[in-house]
RNA sequence: GGGCGGCUAGCUCAGUUGGUUAGAGCGCCAGCCUUACAAGCUGGAUGUCACAGGUUCGAAUCCUGUGCCGCCCA
């Protein structure tokens, strides 16, 4: 690249062009793959592989910017990097698009027949995978496309295989019944997450089942359900109940089916729920279903696939609907003298969220994962430190939750997905054959027709589980295996700690005997603003087109009736961030940034696009100080580039230097500790309150105009330079393009080798084809206390001069006088070798220093400490000041009773640390000395 | 019902092991097109740290309780 004049540089960074420039400037330079035969020390992520069911979203675009920050950081500190891309195949819901876009195309899935179907899903998949790549790309990650895995392509199938058939030969993948959330309606058994539940105003009727011993006695049991009696196999009490003990064991008749029921005990029942008493209907209800399992109940269906009463119930319900069976049993109770009330009751109904038909919960026969072993170590591990989650408060959800862990239910009725690898005979099902090759297994391949494969798929989080070891080739040992794995640390929501991290966990030690990361990192989830409208006492949504057209998300302040919540996004509410949306307007740099500083620890993030906006404008800032830096560096001959004496650099110099080292520091720490808001901060602060607003001001007098003879600019120039520099590297995780933008700019200038050295220590990548690959600032020890007191001392009197010019209303074109007093010689001379800057900087014609005031019409005053200033002030603004000094004064005074307060408490003094009292003390002095002079001042402004 | 968070400026949040006059960004008010930047500069205002007790010389911070909001599980 060659040099570009400075003036020709835009007033404001472009960032569209740019992003498209450097993003191709990475690929081709192929900075992102891995190099497996790096002795360095490895750092790895593997990506939560995004689904192929749509377009990137706010939640992707914080997930990736954090991965890309600790990636970036790391490649740059010299790790052997790597990033693994990749998607998922999202079982249930990318069938689920398919089978919406095809409804639309009038077509249903039966019509195109399995292979048809998963050819279909296949083209979708590659036009979504296309998209969602393109634009993590976009968003200027990392990753090593070389490396990209898909959950569902061959290598992963055969890891799911293998891993399948190593947990069945162990006995640990097994066949069993399981109540699965049942669509009466489009026949079809739903994962959880595809029911909605309501709640929905029913009746708890209260039924009574008289004993078996003849005693006239009854067992009075409540449900929202009566027509699932038919199934009852047993009424449950809780052991701890008194008035139960003794019934525990005996029988009771249940009603219209002739059988007899026992009796038991369980900690599941509430005592102090309805009667104490609750009906035990495994196969219709969850609760009921484990409870089953626990003491080894038989299981009775009562239903059809319809939802029908079954055949196997008495005659007289056969075939009646569940709603029409409920009508009738209810009926036939009552004329038996067994119902004893109805009582209102809310309760929760699951619907199918494509039928909206209530879901019925329905015994049918899955695979299982057992845990068992598994999932001690994975809690031990936690505990004892072998991983570590972040933030540490996520990990009681993980212990309650591994506390309470069911086997897993692996087994899905979708086409979509991994095929369970396992074949039954037909003439006998209970012959099975797993298989983890490729093709059939040989006893199916010798006899086609005497077996058929299971008909379901896996889980999608079982082939994620898999993940962090599969994309690196397992089960083959591979060089990436034993270089890359255990990856470093995971970062992903803490909405999918249980779905997916803990699975992983779990997976990883039972196939590979080692952990898949070292550490976890949790984000919080983004909401969005929905707008509402008072109505009344309610609220209405605002829909999404209102809220265009009002161009609400633009408003700083909402019209009259208008409020806003912070909600999860959804689409329905028009809350959604679109990120691309956000990279057109403000940029990719401006949504990661802002993204990133938001993410904090927290488990919500409520950004809008004004904190974008925000950040587009810190981008702005880094921009036009580099337009001043290379403007004013023009004329730097590439020769001197580096060259500075440590003896040459000033006051000013030596602290910018010592702030830089500073934020390395900090930056460094706070990304290694995932505190991304503070690295935001850190460098945020850094760049624009000491760069631009003091270091640029004050060295503007040493590098205008000065040529390149003058010792002093050079210095000034070098560092302005070198500081922008390395403030581009510290802030290059986070802004990639922007900063690769600027850095090359400075790099088409000097391209310096390793050697060049300001204070001998700053100068050392522009060599390197790319930031991205250029080393991370390491001077993290560079003090320069002297230098940083003087300047803070500077800043003081400016601010302290700027304060009384504001306050008192001077207009701007207006130089004042001024004379400072101090009685030490030391800072007289430290504000004499300042004066240049001081008068520029507050606006200052004449500034003299010295022990006593001179003669002065009027002066507005201000006290530090042993400073004193004196800014000298038309007559007419006496009064003003009056009120100026008695703000300041009650300030003070507030202070100082504070301190006053403390020291008078002689309990204080006796028992606080010295250090703590001693401090009070010289606060105390400092307060009485800058009260004495304001009242010194305002009595002579009064007299 | 069980568990876990949160409550600090108008908004979004920092606030280390208890010890400055409780901070930042945005917003607000006033004044400025000062030759890197109006996407900017300078100055300013704003807090019963949810509430009530307690521990302590001293509490936003530790303890107990209450309230409200949210999340997860049932």
């Amino acid at each position: 690249m060659t040099a570009i004049p400075t003036s020709e540089l835009p007033k404001n960074f472009q960032p569209k062009e740019a992003e498209e420039r450097w993003r191709k400037h990475w690929e081709e330079g192929g900075y992102f793959k891995a190099d497996n035969t790096s002795t360095a020390d490895p750092y790895t992520i593997v990506i939560p592989p995004p689904n192929v069911t749509g377009a990137l979203h706010l939640g992707h675009g914080l997930v990736q910017t954090i991965q890309d920050i600790l990636i970036r950081h790391h490649r740059m500190a010299g790790f052997n990097t790597l990033w693994v891309p990749g998607t998922d195949h999202a079982g249930i819901a990318t069938q689920h698009v398919v089978v919406e876009k095809l409804r639309q195309e009038g077509k249903r899935r039966e019509d195109l027949g399995r292979d048809g179907f998963v050819s279909e899903v296949w083209r979708w998949k590659d036009t979504y995978h296309a998209r969602i790549t393109s634009q993590i790309k976009q968003l200027g990650c990392s990753c090593d496309w070389s490396r990209e895995a898909f959950t569902l392509d061959d290598e992963r199938a055969g890891a799911v295989r293998v891993a399948f058939k190593r947990l069945y030969d162990e006995g640990l993948i097994y066949r069993g019944k399981y109540l699965v959330n049942w669509d009466p309606v489009s026949l079809t058994a739903l994962a959880d997450d595809e029911v909605e539940y309501e709640d929905e105003e029913g009746s708890l009727w209260h039924l009574k089942y008289p004993f078996a011993d003849g005693s006239g006695r009854f067992a009075v049991v409540a449900t929202t359900r009566p027509e699932t009696m038919l199934g009852d196999v047993a009424v449950a009490v809780n052991p701890a109940d008194e008035r139960y003990k003794d019934v525990i064991g005996q029988l009771v008749e249940l009603p219209l089916t002739g059988r007899k029921i026992p009796i038991i005990a369980d900690d599941f029942v509430k005592a102090d729920f309805g009667s104490g008493m609750v009906k035990i209907t495994p196969a219709h209800d969850p609760n009921d279903f484990l409870c089953g399992q626990r003491h080894g109940l038989e299981m009775i269906d009562v239903f059809t696939d319809s939802a029908a009463i079954n055949d196997r119930m008495p005659e007289k319900y056969r075939g009646l609907d569940r709603y029409e069976a409920r009508k009738v049993v209810v009926e036939d109770l009552k004329a038996a003298g067994l119902l004893e009330r109805i009582e209102k009751h809310h309760h929760r109904v699951g619907r199918g969220y494509r039928s909206k038909a209530i879901v019925e919960p329905r015994l049918s026969d899955q695979w299982f994962v057992r845990w068992g072993a598994m999932a001690e170590r994975a809690v031990a591990a936690v505990r004892g430190g072998e991983i570590r989650i972040v933030p540490q408060s996520q990990e009681n959800t993980f212990f309650s939750w591994m506390g309470s862990l069911r086997d897993w239910c692996i087994s899905r009725q979708l086409w979509w997905g991994h095929r369970i690898p396992i074949w039954y005979r037909k003439d006998d099902k209970s012959r099975m054959i797993c298989w983890d090759n490729d093709g059939v297994p040989p006893e199916v391949a010798a006899e086609p027709d005497a077996w058929s494969q299971d008909p379901d798929v896996l889980d999608t989080w079982f082939s994620s589980a898999l993940w962090p070891f599969s994309v690196m080739g397992w089960p083959k040992q591979t060089k990436d295996l034993q270089v890359y794995f255990p990856t470093s640390v995971l970062v992903t929501g803490h909405d999918i700690l249980f779905f997916w991290v803990a699975r992983m966990m779990m997976m990883s030690y039972g196939l590979t005997g080692t952990f898949p990361f070292k550490e976890v990192f949790l984000h919080g989830l983004i909401f969005g603003k929905s707008y509402y409208r008072r109505k009344g006492g309610d609220l209405e949504l605002i829909s999404p087109a209102e809220r265009r057209e009002l161009k609400l998300d633009e408003m700083d302040k909402l019209p009259g009736g208008v409020e806003y919540r912070w909600e999860k996004m959804s689409k329905s509410k028009g809350n959604v961030i679109d990120p691309i949306e956000m990279f057109d307007i403000f940029g990719v740099d401006a949504t990661r940034i802002a993204l990133a500083a938001y993410s904090g620890q927290g488990r919500t993030i409520e950004i809008d696009r004004q904190r974008i906006e925000g950040y587009r404008n810190f981008i702005n800032k880094l921009w036009n100080a580099s337009r001043f830096v290379l403007q004013v560096t023009e004329d730097l001959p590439v020769a001197s580039f580096g060259k500075v004496a440590a003896a040459d650099l000033r006051r000013e110099d030596r602290w910018i230097l010592h702030r830089l080292s500073e934020t390395i520091e900090a930056t460094t720490k706070s990304i290694r500790a995932y505190n991304f808001t503070d690295y935001i901060n850190a460098i945020y602060q850094f760049l624009w309150s000491d760069y631009c607003d003091w270091y640029v001001e004050l060295v503007k007098g040493r590098v205008y105009g000065r040529g390149n003879v003058d010792t002093t600019s050079l210095v000034a120039k070098n560092v302005l330079l070198t500081v922008l520099e390395q403030t581009l590297r510290l802030l290059h995780p986070v802004i990639p393009y922007a900063t690769e933008e600027i850095w090359q700019l400075i790099k088409s200038r000097y391209e310096v080798a390793a050697g060049g050295r300001v204070a001998d220590r700053f100068v050392d990548t522009l060599d390197k084809p790319s930031i991205c690959v250029a080393a991370w600032p390491s001077v993290a020890d560079y003090r320069e206390p002297q230098a940083c007191t003087e300047v803070q001392f500077i800043q003081g009197v400016i601010g302290s001069i700027r304060n009384i010019r504001g306050e008192m209303a001077v207009p701007l074109d207006m130089k004042v006088e001024v004379h400072a007093l101090h009685p030490d010689a030391a800072w007289r001379g430290v504000l004499e070798s300042a004066l240049q800057q001081v008068m520029t900087l507050a606006n200052v014609k004449e500034l003299t220093v010295g022990t006593e005031l001179p003669e002065a019409a009027f002066a507005s005053t201000a006290v530090s400490g042993d400073l004193k200033l004196q800014v000298v002030l038309p007559a007419e603004l006496r009064t003003a000041e009056v009120g100026r000094l008695e703000k300041e004064y009650a300030k003070l005074e507030k202070g100082w009773q504070a301190t006053n307060g403390k020291l008078s408490n002689e309990k204080f003094v006796g028992s606080a640390p010295e250090a703590v009292v001693a401090k009070e003390r010289e606060k105390l002095a400092a307060y009485e000395s800058d009260m004495a002079a304001i009242r010194e001042k305002l009595v002579a402004l009064r007299g």
